[in-house]
RNA sequence: GCGCCCGUAGCUCAGCUGGAUAGAGCAACGGCCUUCUAAGCCGUGGGUCGCAGGUUCGAAUCCUGCCGGGCGCGCCA
């Protein structure tokens, strides 16, 4: 319908060019938006406000020409176009028939949970990388915003027919990792019987110690080292009036040497893969699933030799024994180390090579999905993708503000070191995987969220996303009365019926589910899941109205068909959003 | 100091590629269950869209400058 208004205003304007009433070079981007406010018809275009002044017309008076054309053009063509109204400042408000309203209802039904999908994306490679958490600990409740808004944002381009690769960078290589298994060893030291004193800087949470047991029960001694021998001319911990970074290093260096390479990389991979199964896990009871699990160690030989064609192509130098990239050439702040001058490739390094090895894989449209801390990050990988000839605008990184903790009024300290903080398995516990993945994804990704964990629990019934199922559910409710009452509903009979439907309420409904398909396009190609749970939330409130105030099971049989059918036109739209936020539709609640 | 994000009703937030009278939920107040699920509906009250300029037919929306809040500015990852 909004193609053909469009249509319309083209041959309008058309028509125009070639009477000399607008000049003939002109071409006018023609807008038709849906209405915010019903007296305003079903669309309305400002196209005579902006052609006012190159037709030198008042907007009212060349609003009055296009319509006198836009009529003549559907004495003979009427799709549905019923009447147009000039309005205010010079809006051409178009009014629909209401057999055009309800056609969207037999189209629904026909393609069930494919509508709304549509082939925008041309099956274009992409790819989506979220979460992205460090596997040294499970994840906590600020991981899962990432999470819920990852997952969706790739459901939706999925949706919105892009071929779409989700994606998780491992970061199994570096400092962490390595502080991880130390403190992992220290803890199985502890079980083993040696008395020590944990380092200030070690990883603290409870997962630790059950990791640490693990290892006690398969490899029993074998690992162990007396606590003398640890500790032995290692520099002081923080709270002895030393330097904790320097001490934790130490103390890195020591169970290296004391276990060696072959055990040091069980106990490394011990920790590893206990922590990765266990976001793995986690992710996937949240609904969240990848295609692949990228390895950052898996870079090892890409990053010399990205290092090596960054230097070719004069991007480097060297200062004060480190290798630095110049990425002040492409706009960032200051240059950035890629070799520190102990030999040690950096992060940034890795990240290079990764980002090189994306667009080697063909995606024509990279998203990464950062933590709003990282924004500092955007310009230097950036620039290290001009320097190797990548098209920077091809990466889109998409920042995602802190859900910041309140338990009440009081402020949760979140600190994956010290080990004090909310998992997201907990989260989901206790509220719920719909409300969580809904609650999430309702605010925009720039807008920082303040997360209530005593409100998310004792009053999740409040939670919007009840309000979305609930309308679902009592649509199914209305079948199953339906067979108590041993009355039917044919969907056929329906259909046919569609002009019983006269009512105010259920043209909205038409209206609104009519528009369910460039949300969901809008929605994706914005990277914006809120604005589909803002539509599946007016959808509701819409049908809710519609509910109490009309009957649904009439005797009237083919008054009660059409009914029913728009019902289950809307129920369908419901499930399709739901589905997409990863969210349940229940047929009962 | 520099950079990014945010500032809209008492609270939490939509609306921002310029459009008509700025919306929703919660909270408050008043109604609606002998009739398809009251996790619902109907109604009332509630606003200097942070401030000040600018751009234009038109600004919550775009531009500039301030103010306030968050985050980031490592040879950490």
């Amino acid at each position: 319908m909004k193609e053909h208004i469009a249509g319309l205003l083209q041959s309008a304007v058309d028509t125009l060019k070639a009477s000399g009433e607008l000049p003939a070079d002109l071409a006018p981007n023609i807008m038709v938006d849906n209405t915010r406010d019903k007296s305003h018809g079903d669309f309305a275009s400002n196209i005579a406000l902006t052609l006012a002044k190159p037709a030198g017309k008042a907007p009212r008076q060349l609003a009055e020409r296009i319509c006198d054309i836009i009529g003549q053009l559907t004495v003979t063509n009427n799709r549905g176009v019923e009447k147009t109204e000039i309005a205010g400042p010079g809006f051409i408000n178009f009014f629909v028939s209401s057999a055009s309203s309800f056609a969207v209802v037999p189209e629904i039904l026909a393609c069930g949970d494919q509508y709304g999908r549509s082939k925008t994306g041309k099956n274009q490679k992409i790819q989506v990388e979220f979460v992205s958490a460090n596997p040294t600990g499970p994840l906590h409740v600020g991981h899962g915003r990432g999470a819920a808004y990852g997952a969706t944002v790739a459901d939706l381009l999925e949706a919105a027919g892009f071929d779409v690769q989700r994606e998780y960078y491992v970061n199994d290589a570096g400092r962490q990792m390595n502080i991880l298994a130390t403190s992992i060893w220290l803890r199985y030291l502890e079980l083993q019987g040696e008395p020590l004193t944990f380092p200030s800087n070690g990883y603290k949470g409870d997962y630790i110690l059950d990791i640490a047991r693990e290892l006690s029960e398969k490899y029993a001694d074998q690992f162990k080292h007396s606590a003398n021998s640890v500790f032995d001319s290692i520099p002081a911990d923080e709270p002895a009036g030393g330097d904790k970074e320097i001490h934790i290093d130490a103390l890195i260096g020591r169970c290296k040497e004391l276990l060696g390479d072959e055990d040091y990389g069980v106990v490394f991979d011990l920790g590893l893969d206990n922590i990765v199964g266990d976001i793995k896990d986690d992710l996937g009871g949240f609904g969240v699933h990848y295609q692949n699990w990228f390895s950052e160690r898996s870079l090892a030989d890409s990053i010399d030799d990205v290092i090596d064609q960054l230097n070719q192509s004069g991007h480097l130098y060297e200062q004060e024994g480190a290798l630095w990239f110049r990425s002040t050439e492409f706009g960032d702040d200051k240059d950035r180390v890629v070799k520190r001058d102990n030999g040690e490739t950096t992060y940034f390094a890795s990240d290079i090579a990764y980002h090189k090895n994306k667009f080697e894989r063909g995606f024509t449209q990279v998203i990464n999905i950062w933590g709003a801390d990282h924004h500092g990050y955007i310009a230097r990988v950036k620039a290290a993708l001009q320097a190797l000839n990548l098209n920077p605008d091809n990466l889109t990184v998409k920042l995602v503000q802190f859900a910041i903790l309140y338990r009440g009024t009081e402020r949760v300290q979140m600190s994956t070191r010290s080990g004090s903080f909310v998992t997201l398995r907990e989260l989901r516990e206790e509220v719920g995987n719909d409300a969580a993945r809904f609650f999430y994804v309702t605010r925009k990704a720039e807008q920082h969220m303040d997360f209530d964990l005593e409100l998310a629990k004792s009053e999740s019934k409040d939670n919007p996303v009840y309000y979305i199922q609930y309308a679902h559910a009592r649509i199914c409710s209305v079948l199953r009365k339906l067979t108590e009452q041993n009355a039917t509903w044919d969907r056929e009979i329906g259909l046919a019926n569609l002009d019983r439907l006269t009512l105010e309420h259920e043209r909205d409904l038409a209206t609104k589910i009519t528009q369910y398909p460039e949300v969901l396009t809008n929605s994706a190609i914005n990277l914006e899941p809120h604005v589909l749970t803002h539509y599946l939330k007016e959808l509701a409130a819409d049908f809710h109205t519609y509910y109490n105030a009309h009957k649904m099971l009439v005797e009237d049989d083919t008054l009660r068909n059409a009914r029913i059918t728009l019902s289950m036109a809307v129920r369908q739209v419901i499930a399709n959003g739901l589905n997409l936020l990863g969210v349940s539709a229940p047929e009962e609640m």
